[in-house]
DNA sequence: AAAAAAATTGTGCGCGTGCAAAATTATTTA
DNA sequence: TAAATAATTTTGCACGCGCACAATTTTTTT
């Protein structure tokens, strides 16, 4: 079961090499009775052409922009750098070339600023979390200008222009939380989600996990279990932080359940004695250092795994499977919502 | 930044490449001098052989044996395969040999009669899940005088012919267990565990995840949780089954949650009415079709997933790490403990 | 119809490594 | 010390493909 090469599709067709490989990379100027003939041995023969030799031959090289929150500015995005540095391993020479671009994961102006300067490098494609809505869809509009494609991780957009997103289903990670609540509070209790973001952003990923929390106790009335949220967007200042949720516990007495949307419910725990806060279950997201104290200590009661590491593998796979495999990629390709408890919380990927 | 080449060693050391080559691949006829000096070149240019090149041009190939139940006899064992297929999708290229030799999954005769003839292919390396405890361990003995390793995954093993283990830690997969019981039943309830295989087995990872939830409730007492188990043999008989399901019930006026240590949660499911069934919290392992229907109306409540794509993913990237990219990998690689839930099932791989 | 231009096809080298045969050098034997 | 043997090193081809350039054929122009 030798693999067919161009050198076998060259002696039956009774042409040259270079002639195949004319065909075979479209490369043009080959008539067109012998193009078709070709095309129609190397589908006979199930040509599939040897990528690794391909790209020790070839002297094009791969150029992938990847634009990321820095870790210093917010430490969950450490995660899926690994994943992409590991992916990147498995495919080390096939003349990829990357550059890293961060941005403070606070600043919008940073972020257009690095997703400009990504495009500006003309890289084949660019690798991304678009956060920030707005002017993610004009960049990607400027990108699809320039025919630089997108690829998205984390938080999903729609955009003609985007290749694939790799990520959870916002709404289903907050449709989950509302099973998790519901397995462990009781009747009339009151569920608050906490966003602790700078922007009171309209982003989507925000959005449509309130829109699943929502939805699930809409579908699930048996404990008449109530939702409100708040936006904490000066979470900063631990003073105006403290202050303002000692103001929603007055507001809501029944409340019992914590819904932190995003990885930062350490910033608020912070601030809380240990007696105060475990009578309330919490929920939140990412397995960062500073929630993981909290769950291992039993404060933090779920945490929901956004599969970072994968995000970033996946994500760089996607442009190697698109670009140098060829492949049909997923536009979707939505990771698990991973249950983490201190029970299983060391077989996550840390 | 171009990679460092045999050919810019050879240069350096004043030697040819022949002879670079033939110190870094360790084949000897080389005088200690040359060789000393073309290590410390390589080394001091930070040498990092090609593999894809190396691949092409070597004529080696490499041999791996997989020897794993059919899906036929065991539905849970379609998907390794398919990781193991993934796996060797990446490395289409890199001469990889495989032999796929199944057996009966009830059958300790037949998975010895694979691993025999797996033994007589001499291959680099064997790639099982040990699931007969006995058996594997004189046959890893065997291929030990044969020089040949193995790779394991699903069931953990000791012996130091064995190269990694790829799965689950089955003590802390029934210790969680034991706390996803915990949330969900109130004090003094009892859980009953059901062993449902064929050989009244002292296999570890039936006795492991029985171990783990013991102690999950010998360390926490609060609600006064008792745990008694049972092993049902001869569960291909319907009317034996449910008679000695019965039976337990009679005995176990008390017994709120029911664990199955393996995938045949549906066995028994299928011959009880909905209506009887579903007073009882149910704990099963994998996510095979049959348990997933249990799953989605709400009989089983929670499937604990053993990762079975990654299983074989990681088991067969395991040999390619070892044996083609000469990397260390690690004896032990456990993979996280999913819990599986009606609401983010969906978003595991099915 | 010859010359020029355009279109098509063929050839050879290189990517980085493996491998075996040939060539060189060192050592032993007679 | 020459010949034989052993040890070491070099050389060249191969892997399958990309690519530049050369060679050939076809078409157009004069």
């Amino acid at each position: 079961m030798k693999n067919v090469t161009i050198k076998d599709i060259a002696k039956l067709a009774g042409v040259s090499r270079g002639t195949v490989d004319r065909v075979i990379n479209n490369r043009g100027n080959v008539s067109k009775m012998v193009e078709e003939k070709v095309i129609r041995i190397a589908n006979e023969l199930g040509y599939e052409k040897n990528i690794i030799a391909s790209r020790l031959a070839s002297t094009k090289v791969y150029k992938i922009a990847v634009v990321l929150p820095s870790p210093e500015s917010d430490l969950f995005w450490a995660i899926p750098k690994e994943g992409i540095l590991s992916a990147l391993n498995l495919v080390k020479y096939y003349r990829i070339k990357v550059e890293f671009l961060e941005y403070n994961i606070s600043s919008s102006e940073e972020f257009s600023f690095q997703v400009t300067k990504a495009i500006k490098c003309k890289p084949d494609a660019i690798l991304m979390a678009p956060l920030f809505l707005k002017e993610s869809e004009e960049l990607i509009n400027t990108g699809e200008q320039e025919k630089i494609p997108f690829l998205t991780i984390n938080s999903e957009l729609n955009h003609n222009n985007i290749l694939s997103y790799t990520g959870q289903s916002s709404y289903h990670s907050g449709y989950l939380a509302g099973k998790l609540f519901d397995i462990n509070l009781q009747h009339d209790d009151e569920v608050i989600v906490l966003n602790l973001a700078h922007e009171i952003s309209n982003a989507p990923h925000y959005t449509d996990k309130v829109k699943g929390l929502i939805d699930y106790f809409k579908e699930h009335k048996t404990k008449h279990i109530n939702v409100s949220w708040y936006e904490f967007d000066d979470f900063l200042n631990g003073e105006v932080l403290l202050k303002r949720f000692k103001e929603t516990q007055k507001k809501h007495p029944e409340m019992k359940g914590i819904f932190f949307t995003n990885s930062r419910a350490y910033r608020l725990l912070d601030l809380l004695e240990k007696e105060e806060i475990e009578k309330y279950k919490i929920i939140g997201f990412d397995m960062i250092e500073q929630n993981l104290k909290y769950l291992k200590n039993g404060i933090i009661d779920f945490i929901i795994n956004q599969n970072p590491f994968n995000q970033g593998y996946n994500g760089l796979m996607n442009f190697v499977n698109h670009f140098i495999h060829n492949k049909e990629i997923k536009k979707q390709e939505y990771l698990p919502l991973d249950i983490v408890v201190k029970e299983n919380v060391d077989f996550y990927y840390k």
